[in-house]
DNA sequence: ACCTGAACACCGTTCAAGT
DNA sequence: ACCTGAACACCGTTCAAGT
């Protein structure tokens, strides 16, 4: 059944094309439906049709391919953020908290503490594209040497209140998405940056 | 056979009195040692010197016990809050990045996402207890109705500070406590929280 | 009341064997 | 080169049976 040589086949012969990519969308959605905990390598063969070693020609083990999925979201969020930084950097903290609540579980693989950066090759470098990101768009507000705490603070801001906001911490956090927003601009608008940091004491 | 009227029985019969306890000592350990993915109800038996079915009277389940060591941490969490936050809010910040940095493995536990809230009576109470800590301690500094959004910005920027941190997303955050501990000065005291939200467009 | 041992269905991982 | 099926050690959970 596949294009130019071959003419219906009663079963695809090995895979359909590129096993490596329909595993990670597999995964990916059987990921954001039910989670990192329950979700196993063999369920992910079956639901792409094929044997449950399968996927172990194409990853290492179940880490490698969380680290594969955690990678994926890195770099879709790197993209968000630049997207949405172009309107300003609280555009930006809002799209952080945007990615957060739609893609739950991917965020949470991403951030769980399941997957430790220095293992996976690539996944350190994806994550440390966010922060770069960041302490740019911070420079010219908090000046060059305050630029890295700054962008410390707005990136813990932005992932704090994601987090929390994920695990239902905030009352009335039930409500919908128009409500959310508008929680998520109070409290963003209720914080500073101060240009320069304080003696500490 | 208890205490009274059994002298020395050459094996302890079923119990050593408390296996509830004992087993939470036990999972708590295990947890900090090696995370919650790879902790299992029947390492955790094994180590507590039962049968791996022996938990089950005491736990319904693996969630069942994991929602009661994340209980038990958010309890010694807002217990570690309200003691240095009669030193001041800052001090009640820092102590909560220290909470997190000194129990990595319970912290995930609470915030990881892998246990619901609402599934697990009394884990909601033991988190909003936390919250209302908050609330109460920025409601001089922001006002009545900006203490709410205050508190909320507040508990985002040391939670995603504790967080990033544990992750090791900060460059250089592989140095020592000292060194660590001025880093979250630095980042704590760049940001100012405003008295009252403003319009946000 | 509290614990044990066997049993079941599932999983991650490996490996010889197939095409 | 890429995939399969059997195999192994492990796990969560249940349940009849022991004290």
């Amino acid at each position: 059944m596949t294009t130019l040589s071959r003419k219906r086949s009663q079963k695809a012969p090995y895979h359909h094309g590129d096993l490596r990519t329909a595993i990670l969308q597999t995964a990916g959605k059987l990921l954001e439906e039910q989670g990192v905990a329950t979700l196993s390598l063999r369920e992910v063969a079956r639901s792409a049709g094929v044997s449950h070693a399968a996927p172990y020609r194409h990853f290492a083990d179940r880490d490698a391919l969380l680290a594969a999925l955690a990678g994926e979201g890195f770099a879709r969020l790197s993209e968000a953020l630049e997207a949405a930084g172009a309107r300003g950097p609280r555009a930006r903290g809002e799209a952080y908290v945007c990615f957060a609540l739609e893609h739950r579980q991917r965020f949470r693989l991403m951030f769980g503490g399941l997957l430790r950066l220095d293992a996976h090759p690539g996944l350190r470098a994806a994550a440390a594209r966010t922060y770069d990101g960041l302490v740019r768009a911070f420079a010219p507000l908090a000046g060059p040497q305050g630029a890295p705490f700054a962008a410390a603070a707005a990136w813990s801001l932005v992932h704090g209140l994601a987090q929390l906001l994920l695990d239902g911490h905030f009352p009335g956090s039930k409500r919908g998405e128009r409500e959310t927003a508008a929680f998520v601009r109070d409290v963003l608008a209720v914080v500073r940056f101060a240009r320069a940091a304080q003696p500490s004491d």
